[in-house]
DNA sequence: CCAGTAAGTGGGGTGGCCCTCCGTTTCGCG
DNA sequence: CGCGAAACGGAGGGCCACCCCACTTACTGG
């Protein structure tokens, strides 16, 4: 009989890992410089790749943003874990929060994926992780009647990145957000 | 001697000012389909008119959506007005907040209108009459203690626009907005 | 060590977009 | 009416996302 079709690889052959690489330290470069709305193309000439290297690797302009961000979001992910722990619940979930808004306006862009467009058909990694870690911080925080009971992650994930998004382009963006972040959060207290 | 120059036009040609209308109404059309990204060229298409007439009469795509959404703006901005008669100052701020925030989802677009951007270089008539209209209410709420007293009219657009743009291409837009809209004003209160 | 092969690559093409130039048409004043 | 200026719109340049396909390269089993 003939042998079975061929085994998938496993892992990825290493060039293609080390391009990937290579591209989204430039993706990261050029995001940080332009916004989040940066041009592929001038992406892939920094990376010293193909055009059509970046597009398989990254189907979508959305792919390519998680890549870069991903480390972001570990890190906020893990602080969600650590503020599990801290004894006032209110406290901890708007202490997150601000740090979520501080990370969305200094990386331009990130605050577009995290809110993330209702649309997106599937493998929204990034915003599954935030919002799993945030959840968790919600729920303790609505337990010990902190928040007003109706809220949900994903609006307060959506009041966040809303306002990082409307501070990234401003003169003194990050004053500006932590001020009307604060405002926000007053208003997600139970009253 | 030589005539003085031409006497400039006091008017514009009849068919220049159809043209326009032609434009304004064919982009309203398709922004309410697409969104505020929508393309010009399409814009100029459906109204059956070349793309540098398109160009002639609005040369940036925020002239032309200024010129969308002004009677909306308008609108709006007459509320204000009325809203100064009401008795309480507080709640007429809140309302016309929320009437805001509604039209800004209702109409895709009006919202990145309203936020503005800090780079803008001039003629944002638009963002200037509602920043006028809202400054009152506010000058109005702030001095009856309803609202923070550090609170600026533009911070307060900025949120309105933000959530807007946030829940704008949501499934369930309009209500969404309105419910972090409510909590956003909740925080604006004065404690 | 070596060849076979699937995985990976990138140049070039396509189509769309924004915007401008410029020859042609149209308006409206005198 | 007739003429000059105002307005028009198609063609074309530059840029971009994305796809196709002939070529190259890394891994694997013998």
């Amino acid at each position: 009989m003939p042998k079975d079709a061929a085994p998938p690889r496993r892992t990825m052959r290493a060039d293609a890992r080390r391009n990937a690489e290579k591209i989204v330290a430039a993706a990261g470069a050029l995001i940080a410089e332009q916004g989040a709305d940066a041009s592929l193309e001038e992406v892939a000439r920094r990376a010293g790749v193909g055009s059509a290297t970046l597009h398989r690797h990254f189907p979508s302009r959305q792919a390519l943003l998680e890549a870069v961000f991903k480390d972001r979001v570990e890190a906020l992910c893990a602080k969600a874990g650590d503020l599990l722990a801290d004894p006032d619940p209110g406290q901890a979930l708007s202490a997150w929060l601000r740090a979520v808004g501080a990370h969305a306006v200094a990386n331009r862009g990130l605050g577009a994926s995290l809110m993330r467009d209702a649309d997106t058909t599937l493998g929204e990694t990034c915003h599954d992780m935030i919002t799993n870690a945030g959840d968790a911080l919600l729920a303790r925080a609505r337990a010990a009647d902190a928040v007003r009971p109706d809220m949900t992650v994903t609006q307060l994930l959506k009041l966040v990145g809303a306002i990082a998004l409307a501070t990234e382009k401003d003169i003194d963006g990050p004053a500006e957000a932590d001020l009307l972040l604060a405002i926000a959060i007053d208003g997600v207290r139970a009253r």
